[in-house]
DNA sequence: ATGGTTCTCTGACTAAAGTCAGAGAATGAA
DNA sequence: TTCATTCTCTGACTTTAGTCAGAGAACCAT
């Protein structure tokens, strides 16, 4: 039935990703790397503007710390770039590009612009416009695909900074404000094993959502906290944590899934109704909320499949 | 005025190359090479179930002969290939795949399917679809980019091959057969400077289509010969070959450019007005044409830019 | 048959990319 | 203070990837 569907989808990509990875990929690296090996151009691209502690740049590019540690010698011999010691820990050495740096990485990106203009210069104009629209759409679903979720504590830094973000942002977004301490959850050390979960989206390592799941024994599970960063957006992500948070609530044992809203939150409430929700009465007295939904929860297994994609 | 949606769209791309190459380029070359260097990998691949000369694979990879000739003894010391002359020429070696080989290659294609089952797997079906579906575009519209178009004499083989498929389409075409003597333009050396030019379009070296223009001292510019290979129809070539066509023409001098066709090609008729082109009155007696077609040649620079794409 | 060409191979290199095992300084926790 | 840990660096390697200059066999046109 749909194994025959799946063959085909996997059989496209296969094709893209052998005629990308020729005209695109392959381009890129000898583009980029002209007179400069493609180790050195990546580094130098990747530190950027703003620099960068090498602790950074090795998680970045996943290189070996000596291998860096060499290419940035190089880099500074070549005056390309100034390495010194970060303000708060001495151990961590930052870097930044010197003014050279800086002409090196100009003249990078021209040739990156060159690169792209090839790709493009061929086609007449409604071709190009096809072109960087499906590029586009590309682009979004392969950023949405290389989001991972991890199960968190609730202490973690990364899980810190999602509830932070997500007190902060209803702060701005209800005319009441948000004071987490007067939410009936007010502390998120609740939403830890075995009373519960959080769950942290993170894209290229930096969290960018997050979802918690209440699992109160001889109750309804319930969904809490969940949050997607803004430049995430439209990914589809938040329909994928409440996808991920059904299937842990259905592996636990709960065949009924609720949660409660704030009317400011249009795009949520919209979300609820079209992931299968239904509005129902109030069925706690949070004082932030105005709508309150359940559903029930699909058996284990029939949810679809969120595992973590390889890296 | 589009100056700017250029850059805009020389933007996108490079976004585009820089997510597919993390994301695609880095993971398939690593996938592919695990436990073999990745040129090994590249070599098993292209020598195909159906064997394939040394010079093809040279061509194709576009790697230095000494280095292919190392590359092909360490697969045969691992016993996955074999090495044989070819049966026409003694000078050019074949290579097969042995049963190993096959195998070695069978799990480079099982760990592609897993590269490409990762990136779909985090996406829900909805997602999936159109990832596929803007893949499919991206694919096409850069397989289009990368056909390159020159001058060829019309006795080089690769012309000769694109007039011999030409022939052999209208022969099946035709309801009355096609016999390239009894046309108008029995020599295509009339396609030769200073008389006219006759262009081939190449894909990875392979010839594609062809197009050829007269160009008859005070006379209208005259196209003849336009074809282009089944599996490339779709991507906008042949317009691109008029497209060019019409500018080598203006750049001649000429001001009209003409053309004749039979009744059974319909996307050629469909094209050339879709081109612009307006049809007229019979202008010569070609015994296989039913239609004839004008258009007023645009000014020399007016044109779109069918510059050759960078490699 | 002869001379120029084509095709593949070998030997002798080089540069890039990366790995591994410590050493030494700074930090954090007990 | 002490001990384990973190972070960066150096030295000593290896493997890949590729280049270049011929050599030798086979082919092709005259």
């Amino acid at each position: 039935m749909n194994a025959e569907r799946e063959a085909g989808q996997i059989a496209r990509v296969r094709r893209f990703n052998r005629t990308v990875t020729e005209r695109v990929g392959v381009l890129h690296d000898h583009y980029l790397g002209r007179d400069r090996p493609v180790g050195e151009a990546r580094l130098l691209w990747e530190i950027g503007d703003e620099g960068r502690d090498v602790r950074g740049l090795r998680d970045r590019l996943g290189l070996d710390s000596g291998y860096v540690s060499r290419l940035l010698r190089s880099l500074e011999a070549d005056g390309l770039v100034t390495v010194g010691t970060a303000p708060g820990d001495r151990r961590v050495r930052t870097v930044r590009l010197t003014e050279a740096g800086r002409a090196e990485r100009a003249a990078l990106d021209t040739r990156s612009d060159a690169l792209a203009g090839s790709l493009l210069r061929p086609l007449n104009p409604a071709q190009r416009a096809r072109l960087v629209t499906a590029m586009a759409e590309v682009e979004r679903l392969l950023t949405a695909a290389t989001v991972v979720l991890d199960t968190l504590d609730p202490g973690h830094p990364d899980a810190v900074h999602c509830l932070r973000a997500y007190a902060a942002e209803l702060g701005e977004r209800l005319d009441t404000g948000f004071d987490p301490a007067r939410s009936l959850l007010p502390d998120p050390g609740e939403l830890r094993p075995p009373h519960g979960l959080f769950l942290v989206a993170r894209l290229h390592g930096d969290p960018v959502g997050c979802a918690g799941l209440k699992l109160p024994p001889g109750a309804p599970a319930e969904v809490k906290r969940m949050w997607v960063a803004p430049d995430v957006r439209g990914l589809g992500l938040a329909r994928r944590l409440l996808a991920e948070l059904e299937s842990r609530a259905a592996r636990h044992g709960s065949t009924l899934l609720r949660l409660d809203t704030n009317k400011a939150l249009t795009a949520a409430l919209g979300l609820y109704r079209a992931y299968g929700f239904e509005e129902v009465e109030a069925f706690n007295d949070e004082p932030y909320a105005h709508h309150w939904f359940e559903k029930r929860v699909a058996p284990p297994g029939a949810g679809p499949d969120v595992s973590v994609p390889a890296r």
